[in-house]
DNA sequence: TGTTACTATATCAATATTGATATACCTGTT
DNA sequence: AACAGGTATATCAATATTGATATAGTAACA
């Protein structure tokens, strides 16, 4: 449901679809991003529901626009949302993922060119946040409490991003290093553990008879 | 495409779309989550596609289970993604769409409550994340090198969670810190500064004219 | 003038995801 | 035996998301 929401943040200076989609890859692509094929339909959705309205303009460059605004019912529903409390939705990493299983290629410089690889995208990232925050400084200052309203808060996004990132860049680090020195055991060296994690029951005692495994080859951590 | 993949992962061991979900819930929810109305019929597709096999099988505590394992096909598949290099999705954040339209309520004590109440989820999560970490340790050392092939690389998946989480618990404190010292200015002492992120030209200077400032309400970074 | 190429604008089909609901079996109680 | 409540198993409808494609204008150039 965040789309809707983040559109109706979005609007409170209208706009066409195709001007949000640059304001996703340009401005907010720290924390959301959307496609055309999602943006149109959603504020089609928004407009049935009366949170948003719409008048065609010729355009300077190009086909005539549909250019969106917020209804008072949709400045009513954005700042519903505002005041909900944080929305906490579960985080995704497909890189992780891959981390993860990556066991089942057997052999540990794969994952660590893997490891390589990952820190360079991400320190990649870093460097465009880092940038973006170095120009914002420089013109504003670095006490953010003197910015608008608009920046302040703004700003304090930024920064989640760049510590974000920076804390991963860290753990690539950090696993390189204990990658390095399992590289340098002596061959059949390694004990047999497992982690398990998540929101369930910490440190629940395996073992409790189900008989699938699911995800637990070679090794329990209750070993 | 990444559910698909995962599930190939989780399925080196086989299992029923019911036992997946838990295995969701429990042990990976750090970097991803399903449920069950999308395993099962994407457990449908990797079968159709020939990528798992599948059996009925009656269970000891409930209705038939359909039981799924990889085929030569699948494993293959599942290898080529680990190889593929880093899956580098975009990040979504949904209490950072909040955050970044909060001025909207026009009262910095309403951002620091949110804040206070982020700070507060994200300490539990970090908790839980912590705990796990200790029971493995504590049962397996510190040295994760002499772990198995597996819990070596399932322990580097948890340390992200960990650092990444951690972080956004010290960026927590960092933001309400500069609210406070915001809070406290004479009134009107702010000046006005928009930040843009992402990752498309850095620091593009703005005014190029188009018209419509999607989004940029109330003060510009290049003012 | 016709052509190429590029930007602006939008739609479509396929796939992914969520949240609610359904259905089967088990266990204990009336 | 009939029922209640719980766990195990799975499906469905609605919505979200991705990636490819379509279509309109504009600008440069042969």
């Amino acid at each position: 449901m965040s789309l809707q929401h983040i559109l109706l943040g979005l609007l409170r200076e209208s706009a066409a679809g195709y001007d949000l989609k640059a304001v996703f890859d340009e401005r907010i692509s720290h924390f959301w991003s959307a496609e055309f094929g999602q943006i149109y339909p959603t504020l089609n959705r928004l407009e049935e529901r009366g949170l948003l309205e719409s008048r065609v303009e010729p355009s300077e460059k190009g086909p005539n626009r549909r250019v969106y605004s917020l209804t008072a019912d949709g400045r009513e529903e954005l700042l519903r949302w505002l005041g909900s409390g944080p929305a906490m939705g579960a985080e995704r990493f497909a890189y992780l993922a891959q981390l993860y299983f990556m066991d089942a290629l057997g052999d540990l410089h794969e994952t660590r060119a893997f490891m390589t690889a990952l820190k360079q995208r991400l320190r990649e990232w870093l460097g465009r946040l880092e940038a973006i925050e170095a120009a914002v400084t420089t013109s504003h200052g670095a006490a953010t409490e003197y910015y608008s309203d608009g920046g302040f808060h703004q700003f304090a996004t930024l920064r989640m991003g760049i510590l974000s990132i920076g804390s991963k860049v860290q753990w690539c680090d950090e696993t390189l290093a204990a990658i390095d020195r399992r590289i340098a055991l002596p061959a059949g060296a390694e004990a047999t553990a497992e982690c398990r994690s998540g929101r369930g029951a910490p440190s629940a005692p395996d073992g409790s008879g189900s008989g699938t495994h699911v995800g637990s080859p070679r090794g329990e951590v209750a070993s």
